[in-house]
RNA sequence: UCCGGUGUAGCUCAAUCGGCAGAGCGGGUGGCUGUUAACCACUAGGUUGUAGGUUCGAGUCCUACCACCGGAGCCA
């Protein structure tokens, strides 16, 4: 018997169809426990799936049996048995047990099966992951992750790492982190924008992702002090070409989401029907248009402003798709914004708003590529022109028309998973109460 | 930073007009061969966020502080 059991092969629970009546070991944790007397049902978690022990006193040795009885919620185990169809079983399979072996007892575990509070599951995040719709939307943050870079990847585009690091604020308008650099200061990044629009000079279509990261005092559910951003920069590119571009990451996105992450929507019961809707081309309109169904509504907004999150809401509300709003005015957007030669108080931007509510996804637009235009924006902005001068470089060195965005990874994944929560979609969190764990 | 809200058992919550500190889950013990957040019986578990104040008496009323939640601004 211990003979023939070092033989079986060790099995996960994503692919245990393919092992119908075969002996295998499951390597897990217990997800869950009940029984009837001398049948126990262990559910076991491996981290791809979840499929149910069935323990029978009669075909296991007694002391094995005994340590089942005793096991808690989150203990070590590694089950071996035969896979058997059964219709009672959640998932259709479950796993006829003839051996069990425990690797370690947990403690009692602080995260039962009832509800708990936000606070709480955050302070326990470490533990929160090992849930099944906390699992289900990192695994789709990663497909997002995934499907992001290999859609540039296709496109012929670079990955160039942009730093963490920097001397001085990209864009000169929200507060950094600063830190101690040896004799000086430096600041984590808010944006690896400028330093991919050098890069595109040099490889001519690229992209970054990593962290970037906001000292501003944002306590709403759509906001982190630390987030993710892919942020493509294409040289000899204009607004509506980058706006092609955006829309087609968002639709392959959403598509290979859709494709390979179809049990953890379910888990999430998420609507699938929103998510199947998104397709190419995407409703474009320009700020004065938004602004009309503003005025429609009766919102309480000044001509000019930014939009704020509300207003935001109502726009979205006339579209089953993301929309891109372009043309903002150029005193509400950041200094390196090309304006518009048709309408100079107007800025050649874009950004991307997701459907139901979730707000701002994707903003970018095409760059000022005029040395003389760009220094008389940064001395207007109040920016240090010397931190700028490398930045202008680029546009005394064969300037050209070029224009990226940046996706916010974030609250992307929250509007594909539909959560309410940005908290939610990043494994942990940072956010102005909240640095632990 | 501003506005609003909440703090009671490990967790989620109740406690009427200011009058004995409660339940479910989780834990422990026992029972059960088809459970799906099992069920049944028994059991342990409390500085009511902190510090003051009013009162014969405060979880409840007052003041300050702390923590967290939601929203605004800003943004992705």
């Amino acid at each position: 018997m211990k003979g023939l059991n070092h033989m079986t092969q060790r099995a996960y629970i994503a692919e245990i169809s393919n092992y119908h009546g075969k002996d295998v070991k499951i390597h897990g944790w217990v997800y869950n426990k009940t029984g009837k007397g001398k049948l126990l049902f262990i559910m076991i978690r491996d981290g791809t799936g979840i499929i149910q022990a069935v323990i029978f006193k009669n075909n296991l040795k007694p002391e094995i049996f005994e340590a089942c009885q005793n096991l808690t919620q989150e203990s070590a185990i590694i089950v071996t048995g035969t896979v058997s169809e059964d219709q009672r079983a959640k998932g259709g399979y479950e796993l006829q047990a003839n051996d069990v072996e425990i690797v370690h007892i947990a403690e009692e575990y602080p995260i039962s099966p009832k509800e708990h509070g936000t606070d709480f599951l955050m302070d326990n995040r470490h533990l929160w992951l090992r849930s099944s719709k906390q699992h289900a939307v990192l695994k789709i943050r990663h497909e997002i992750i995934r499907a992001a870079r290999n859609y540039f990847d296709n496109l012929g585009f670079t990955l160039i790492d942009a730093p963490i690091f920097t001397p001085n604020a990209c864009e000169g308008t929200t507060s950094l982190f600063e830190t101690d650099y040896f004799d000086t200061k430096a600041y984590l990044t808010q944006s690896g924008q400028l330093y991919m629009e050098a890069a595109a000079m040099a490889f001519g279509k690229v992209y970054c992702f990593g962290p970037t990261f906001r000292a501003e005092k944002s306590k709403t559910r759509r906001h982190l002090t630390e987030f993710w951003m892919i942020e493509p920069e294409v040289a000899f590119c204009d607004l509506n070409q980058d706006m092609d571009l955006a829309e087609g990451m968002v639709e392959y996105i959403v598509t290979k989401v859709l494709e390979n992450r179809q049990d953890d929507l379910e888990i999430l019961e998420r609507d699938v029907s929103k998510l199947e809707n998104i397709k190419r081309p995407f409703p474009r309109i320009t700020y004065d248009e938004a602004v009309e169904f503003l005025k429609a509504a009766d919102a309480d907004f000044v001509q000019g402003d930014d939009f704020g999150a509300t207003d935001e809401t109502i726009i979205s509300e006339h579209f089953d798709k993301p929309v891109m709003i372009t043309h903002y005015p150029a005193a509400v957007k950041a200094f390196y914004m090309k304006k518009d030669p048709q309408r100079p108080e107007r800025a050649l931007c874009v950004d991307m708003i997701a459907p139901e509510g979730y707000g701002e996804i994707i903003g970018g637009g095409q760059r000022e590529d005029d040395y003389d235009t760009l220094l008389h924006d940064i001395k207007k902005h109040d920016l240090p022109e010397h931190a700028f001068q490398w930045y202008l470089d680029i546009r005394k060195y064969g300037s050209v028309p070029h224009a990226g965005f940046g996706l916010g990874i974030e609250r992307t994944v929250a509007w594909i998973c539909g959560r309410p929560h940005i908290r939610e979609t990043i494994p942990f969190p940072r956010t102005m109460y909240r640095l632990n764990p």
